[in-house]
Order: structure tokens, then sequence, then C-alpha cells
DNA sequence: ATTAGGG
DNA sequence: CCCTAAT
């Protein structure tokens, strides 16, 4: 991206606009704190933030380009140009389809808690019975990708208010989440039982295939999608990851790759290809020399996002596919890097030196000040990062490692196995469908379906890339990041007050196996939890709920099936057989 | 690994 | 959502 705004930063002053930490981060940890020592090495750490707080400036200049949908993404070479029809067979309406939990194909007897092996009883309990009724209506516009062909049962009539009877004959008409993303995408859907098939538009068979697909997309998309981004990644907090060393790091996607120029001419990344490690270049601003106590202003003119690697199926939307760039820059940034210091493309280690000391002065412009994002536990290693499975090592050749990635975006699947996911995606639930919307005005002119996969590329100078996090470390508990937060859907909230209802309140393993089994964000824990908070909403006045609006039917039946069970829960209590 | 609740 | 105690 290139920000247009130029960065007058005074690290004595700390003039950098600093955004707290959110609540949690009473500990301390991210919030960058203010440090006495004048001119240190280490208050180029907190560049990151500045990188962060540009975006943050930046998103309203950007607004209007975002906003019109003209081009928050631009993937280079590509030519979609069925985005909008997919978006709109995605988003239309509810995204999950309809269907039952096969595995909990038959009714589970109320009473009996326990493993769901062994409480798998054929029959509904009354209330169960009294609840079907319903279900199976809103999502029944899309069929299953592979059962395509098979539509409804010969009777041809989908079970829409499954009688008791019914019920019985069928099996429970549960509805499963079903993420075909992996739920990387938040691309959901319920499925029928096995026979129960739903009509609709055709479903893409290949969905199930993730692709990857290289994408890339000029300076501007790239930088455009983050502007715009960055408002998302307000929520993310982090815990248990700012240290000393690192504490200046914002968590709003501040661990950009910075370029920075004290004089208005502009040093592009272009320029400092030679520094492997290099991902932008700094020139000091002259003042008079001499003087002690100037400061070194420099003037960030852009940043760039480390190289990333995006698996994500040819049918996700184009929101989908933006969340998940958000995602990975967001826990690129975020995570394990941290900004390395490069003074002529020697690392400089000392972080305790003073900038004057270390040969960065004012007076000295023609030194190229580097930054580079680093694994955070790389700072004593050498500038090759290939030892460390999780990050990806952009080779000092850059020719040969950098320039594949602007190409392979082509029809050239590249495919990424989960386990070689290096970025944990998680969508950005909020806006989640608002954002449809307007990224299906973007000005792809690609259909998705046309590539395999998207990579997205930021067509900046790639060799400014110089190390890229795949993957947080897992073992590193002191890594943990919060979750993105992802409200539930009101197709969710269906399906778990479905799944509820059949299953009662105590086994949120068996929920989330039958109605959340392919939502992989959403744990058991997390059912529970949004139980909870949706009996809470049920009780209180409309007026006081916020968020998406559940509708009033589903409240009521989460009352009702809250009451049943707690009322069974009772009974058990009291009165064991 | 799950469940149940408080934060 | 997170964190934890208790299963």
């Amino acid at each position: 991206m290139v920000l247009q705004k130029n960065l007058n930063y005074s690290f004595n002053g700390y003039q950098v606009p600093v955004v707290p930490r959110a609540s949690r981060s009473t500990r301390g940890k991210g919030t960058i704190r203010k440090k006495s020592e004048n001119n240190q090495i280490q208050a180029f750490e907190i560049l990151a933030s500045v990188a962060g707080n540009f975006l943050q400036e930046n998103e309203n200049s950007n607004t209007d380009n975002t906003a019109s949908g003209k081009e928050p993404v631009d993937f280079v070479g590509t030519d979609v140009k069925d985005v909008q029809d997919e978006e709109a067979r995605l988003y239309k309406g509810d995204l999950f389809e309809h269907g039952s939990c096969s595995e909990n194909a038959s009714g589970f007897v109320p009473g009996l808690q326990g493993k769901h092996s062994e409480q798998r009883v054929v029959g509904y309990s009354s209330f169960l019975g009294n609840h079907l009724e319903g279900q199976g209506q809103n999502v029944l516009e899309r069929e299953e990708p592979d059962h395509g062909a098979s539509k409804l049962e010969s009777s041809g009539k989908y079970v829409e208010k499954p009688s008791l009877e019914e019920g019985l004959r069928h099996g429970s008409a549960g509805r499963k989440l079903f993420n075909r993303d992996d739920d990387e995408n938040f691309i959901s859907c319920t499925q029928l039982s096995s026979k129960n098939k739903i009509s609709g538009p055709p479903p893409d068979t290949s969905s199930q295939r993730a692709k990857s697909v290289s994408g890339s997309k000029n300076s501007n998309g790239w930088d455009n999608y983050v502007l715009e981004s960055s408002q998302r990644m307000y929520p993310f907090k982090k815990r248990k990851f700012f240290n000393q060393t690192s504490s200046s790091t914002s968590d709003r996607g501040s661990h950009c790759h910075g370029i920075i120029d004290t004089s208005d001419t502009r040093v592009d990344g272009a320029n400092h290809g030679a520094a492997i490690e290099a991902s932008s270049s700094m020139a000091g601003q002259q003042v008079h020399s001499g003087s002690r106590d100037c400061n070194v202003k420099l003037s960030i003119k852009s940043f760039k996002v480390p190289e990333l690697f995006i698996d994500i199926p040819e049918t996700a939307t184009i929101g989908s596919l933006k969340r998940t760039v958000m995602e990975a820059v967001t826990t690129i940034l975020g995570d394990e890097l941290h900004v390395g210091i490069l003074l002529q493309g020697k690392k400089v280690r000392d972080d305790s030196k003073t900038l004057i000391q270390t040969g960065i002065s004012q007076e000295d412009k023609h030194h190229r000040l580097g930054f580079m994002l680093e694994p955070r536990h790389s700072k004593i290693s050498p500038p090759s990062y290939n030892q460390d499975p999780c990050f990806l090592t952009a080779s000092s050749n850059r020719d040969i490692s950098r320039k594949p990635t602007s190409l392979m975006i082509q029809q050239r699947t590249y495919n990424v196995s989960q386990e070689h996911s290096l970025i944990k995606f998680e969508s950005c639930g909020e806006g989640d469908i608002n954002v449809v919307p307007s990224l299906a005005e973007t000005s792809l002119n690609n259909t998705m379906s046309k590539c395999r996969a998207l990579v997205a590329v930021p067509a900046i100078n790639m060799e400014a890339l110089a190390v890229i996090p795949f993957r947080r470390k897992p073992g590193n508990p002191d890594f943990a990041q919060r979750r993105i937060r992802r409200p539930f859907s009101v197709s969710e909230v269906e399906a778990l007050v479905q799944a509820v209802e059949k299953l009662g309140t105590g086994r949120w393993r068996d929920v989330k196996q039958c109605a959340f089994d392919n939502a992989k964000h959403r744990t058991y824990v997390d059912l529970k939890d949004k139980w909870k908070t949706l009996v809470h909403t049920a009780r209180i006045s409309p007026q006081q709920r916020r968020g998406e609006p559940v509708p009033q039917e589903l409240l009521d039946r989460v009352l009702s099936a809250h009451a049943y069970w707690s009322q069974q829960q009772c009974k058990h209590q009291v009165k064991p057989l």
C-alpha cells in the first residue's frame, strides 16, 4: 500500500497515534509504553504501530474508493466476472442449507444424558415433535454439492413441517451446519439427511476442492484492501503476546513493511531490493549535523504486508476471500513478527544503542535504514529462516523466489493442504453479510471459478518481503491470541436451536457434532456460550438486544427448549431412574 | 476431552 | 469469547 500521508515521526515524543489495546490488555501487554530513553533503537519497534495507525488514518481517505466498490481488491491477471453471481448464490438468504443430522437421525430420549452413542433412540420426545415444526424452511434453496442430481425424496415433498410422526419416520430433521471451506470462509450450509435433498440452484460440486490460486494485486489493490479491513482489526485482541521487545507492536495490522523516507522523495521498495531482508528503506532526515538531540524524522511512504498464501475454494465469495486475506494479514502482522532494523543492509541487533550510535542520524541521510519483519524468535538467527518450518523464507535471489508468486496466479493450482496452511484463517464474523454486497461490486474482473486459487500477492516489490510466518507456533501458548469474534448468524442460531431442542442443553459435544460438525470455528464451548446468550437474549426486551436480530420465533424456541431441558435436568436430579 | 459457570 | 475447575 502506498500511504499518502507522510509520517512525521518523533521518537522522543511518540507522537505516533497509538491505539490502546482493547479491554483485555490490562496486563499491559500490547500496549505501547512510553520509553524514557531517547533515540534508542528500540524505538523503532513502534514503527509497526505507526503503520497500523497509518492504516487507520488512511482509512477515511480510502473509504470512498472502497465504498464505491471500485477497487478494493485488485487481482492482477484475473478475470472475475461471475463474482457477483457467486456472491448472490452464496449469500442469498441463509448461508446454511437444510438438512438433518445423519448421525442423529434417530431421536434422542431427552432424559438420557450421557454419551450420545448410548442415547440414540428412535423416537422423539413430545417436545421435539412439537418443535420440529417449521424446520426446513428458509434454507432450502440449495442442494448439497455432492447430491446435486437428486432432489427431494420421491414424494417430491420436503418435510417442511414434519409432524411428530413424520419425524419418527424420517428421523430427526436436524440441520447441520456445513462449511465447505472448512470454516475458514464461513460458508456453511446444513445438509439434509442422506435422502432429503434440497432443490435449488445447482451446487458447486467443486466447492470441496480447496484450491489455491495465486493471485496478485498491484500495490493499490492490496493497500486498499488492507486499509479497508483495518477497521475490522480493532476487535482483534491478543493476549500473551506482547512483551518487552515487541510490546510496541500494535495488534491492528501494524507489522507491515514500511518504507520510510524523510524527504518527500519517495524511496520505493524497488530500490532496496538488494537487501534481502530490507523490506523498507529509510533515509534519515537531514538536519543540522552534530546536534545530538535532534530527532530523526521519518516519513513512512508505504507499508507492505508479507507474502501471503491463501487457500480458498473457488466457490468462496469475494467477501470470504477478503476476510481470509484480512485474517491472514492480521495473523501475520499480529503474531510473531517484530520489526527488524537494517542499516545499510546490516542487521542492527543491539537494541540498546541509540540511533545516533548506530549511525542513524539526521545528517546521515544516505544511510539506508530498512525495516524487516521477522519471526519473533529469530532475532539471533541469520537472515535465512529456512530452519524454521513455520516461516517462509525468501531467498536472497528474489528473482527466483519471489517472482513465481505473482504468476502462479493464473490457472495454476496451488494446492496448499491444511497442514501446510501457514496461516490460520479466521474470518471476521462481523459485518459478514453486509460486506458482501460492496465486495460484489469490486472491480474484480475475473471469475473466481476460473482461478484455481487465489494467492494474493501484493504487486509491490516482493523483494521487500523477507520472512513470512505461515503459522504461529502452536506450541507456544504465549502467542495464543483471542479468537476473532464471529457473531452467530441467524442460520447458525437456528441450527443451534434445533440441535438443542433435540439434544438438550448438556451435551454440547453432541450438539456440535450434530449441527456444527463442519464449522470448525464453533466449538462446543462456543455453542454452549451461544446458547447461554441466546437464553439471555430471549429474556430481555428486544430493545436491549444487539447485533443481528434473531427472529423472535427462534428466541421463543430457545426459551421453550431451555425450559424443557431444565425441567428434564431437574427431574433426573430429583428422581433419577 | 467435556461440562458448567463465572468473567 | 476466555478461563477454569471439575469431571
